[in-house]
DNA sequence: CTTTAGATCGTCT
DNA sequence: GACGATCTAAAGG
């Protein structure tokens, strides 16, 4: 496997569960105009698997506005918004038409740390909240990152069949800098805040790294 | 430390 | 009119 921004072939994986695991220590950058680079390391994510997963907002083969991002080929954003307040990112995997996506839940800041901190609004230095929480929790990162709902729908990946240069206009993507994420560093869980989802709510689809992990 | 309520809005009943 | 793939501050023990 090569270095750099993944390409639509990583997404395009017919289970979303391979993805999320895959996903554990890529980076996830936004590069926003006026604004500048902002990302860090993959730490959290949950695997939605489609039209039989009941915490999925495709449950059922369920589709309208709000989740039609989801039946998109893999490699893009669906960004909905949750609780009237927060932004979601996942990112859509499987082929079009199969509505599979890994939410992505928590970071480890490492670039433009800076305005992570302004776009969440801590100015305080010493705030309890100036450490790895600015990216932790899925609403927290996207509102770090800049991410919002015109990013629903957008293209977070290399695509081989468009000439390398449309791709420079990325505004979210992901990227492998080389990071190695053995077995023993996971945590596997059930997912969070799904409760009303019956069995699946139970079923052991969240990753993340074990917070002793340390990087650099 | 744990629990609770309030914020806030698109979607579905 | 209810309810989220959430977060935070504040109150309680």
């Amino acid at each position: 496997m090569q270095f750099g921004i993944l390409n639509k072939t990583f997404f395009a994986r017919d289970n979303a569960l391979i993805v999320a695991r895959k996903l554990l220590g890529k980076f996830l950058f936004t590069n926003i105009k006026e604004r500048g680079l902002t990302g860090g390391i993959i730490t959290e994510v949950e695997a939605y698997l489609g039209v039989k997963d009941m915490a999925s907002h495709a449950y059922n083969g369920h589709r309208s506005n709000r989740n039609e991002s989801l039946y998109k080929e893999g490699g893009i954003a669906y960004v909905h918004l949750c609780y009237g307040i927060h932004n979601m990112l996942n990112i859509v995997t499987n082929k079009e038409g199969i509505p599979e996506g890994v939410l992505i839940r928590g970071l480890i800041p490492v670039y433009g740390i800076n305005i992570m901190k302004e776009r969440r609004g801590i100015f305080n230095l010493k705030s309890a909240k100036s450490g790895n929480d600015i990216t932790k929790g899925p609403g927290n990162l996207t509102k770090a990152l800049g991410i919002e709902m015109r990013h629903n729908g957008a293209l977070v990946c290399l695509d081989d069949t468009i000439k390398n240069g449309n791709n420079l206009v990325l505004e979210v993507f992901i990227e492998d800098k080389g990071i190695k994420i053995d077995e023993n560093m996971v945590v596997i869980t059930p997912r969070i805040g799904v409760d009303y989802a019956r069995e699946w709510a139970k079923k052991p689809l969240r990753f993340h790294l074990n917070e002793k992990i340390k990087f650099v």
